[in-house]
DNA sequence: TTCTTTTTTAGACATTTGTCTAGTAGATAG
DNA sequence: CTATCTACTAGACAAATGTCTAAAAAAGAA
């Protein structure tokens, strides 16, 4: 049973409708280094991480700037380019090997005129990604290099056991060389 | 007439609707250095400036840290505060005097059961802001103090104009020192 | 295992940014 | 007009962070 199945489930969808929305994702499976999103390419799925994890990061001066990592059960889009389908600013890719359900925003428009709960929840779903990210943007301008760390250690700590470490620096908006310091003189 | 009524109807809001939607507006003044939100108070409005400008900040170190500055004819809330009906962490205050249309949570709620077309109306603006504050974040990570500088006198030169630089500063999320290096360096 | 590649650490030095402080200019109040 | 306050600039120095480089450690492949 796919996750995403489970999570619907969860948020109180049954019947006809629960059918409607799961046969509107597709499963997707990918390799490690596939890519489900390229930059300058316009992305118009949403996804929901089945398994593995999946590395936002744009290349600047020729090097990976990592965004964000999306763990599994949970929903994802590269979002300007989703939300005004412009071209992608990001590149999206596996970090291991995995899978996600996807949906088209041509499907998730007819499901949101199909199914009025489903509208419900898509504004649920905007909102707490707009609290998320309003969150991560507070703790850029707020926080030093070194709270921000130890931030991630407590709330995401399933990240430092699986990601790499230069990924997890630049998400922090530092540099490896930084990070590698900041480590050293916490412990 | 107020500008949050000439907003709705470019928007596409007429007759019963539109006034059901206007109704559960009201219109707040404020003198400059009053408050709008207030750090550890829930927020529980959303606002559409219609005079002045008003400043998020919040206070660390017993220092002023501005988060954004709204305009007229924008909607601004505390995001996390009013979303999640949490303590707000920023206070929101006017900087010049100014007045808000203001929305209650009940009051947008309402709205939105009654009315399907502001639902949809709900969805684009949460899509818009989460692009807004998504680039926002994109930048403090991949720019420069002084490209970021270099955005704002393009994209925002209203900004520089009104307001003291001490709070763009904050906005650019370096000091005012900084700030007045970069603008030596510029000019 | 052994070889190879990737990840992580860290030294040396450069650059960026912050802190503290003071001075100047402009605004405002009396 | 004068005194006071606020905004802005800037010098001197300190702290934070980046760059370049190399080596150790860990992970993966043969």
């Amino acid at each position: 049973m796919l996750k995403v199945e489970k999570y619907f489930e969860a948020v109180g969808f049954t019947g006809d409708d629960l059918e409607k929305i799961l046969n509107a994702f597709e499963l997707k499976k990918f390799k490690k280094n596939d890519f489900v999103v390229e930059e300058g390419k316009t992305s118009r799925y949403l996804g929901f991480v089945e398994t593995g994890m999946f590395q936002y990061y744009i290349v600047k001066d020729g090097e990976e700037r990592t965004n964000y990592v999306s763990i599994e059960n949970t929903f994802f889009a590269s979002v300007l380019s989703f939300i005004s389908e412009t071209p992608s600013l990001e590149n999206v890719k596996a970090l291991v090997d995995g899978s996600i359900s996807m949906i088209s925003k041509t499907n998730l428009k007819m499901l949101l005129n199909e199914i009025p709960a489903f509208k419900d929840f898509y504004i649920g779903l905007l909102e707490a990604s707009l609290c998320g990210i309003d969150a991560s943007r507070y703790d850029l301008i707020v926080l030093t290099a070194e709270q921000r760390y130890e931030k991630m250690i407590i709330n995401e700590p399933h990240l430092l056991q699986q990601i790499p470490l230069q990924h997890l620096a630049s998400m922090l908006a530092i540099t490896p060389r930084h990070l590698s310091r900041i480590r050293s003189k916490i412990r």
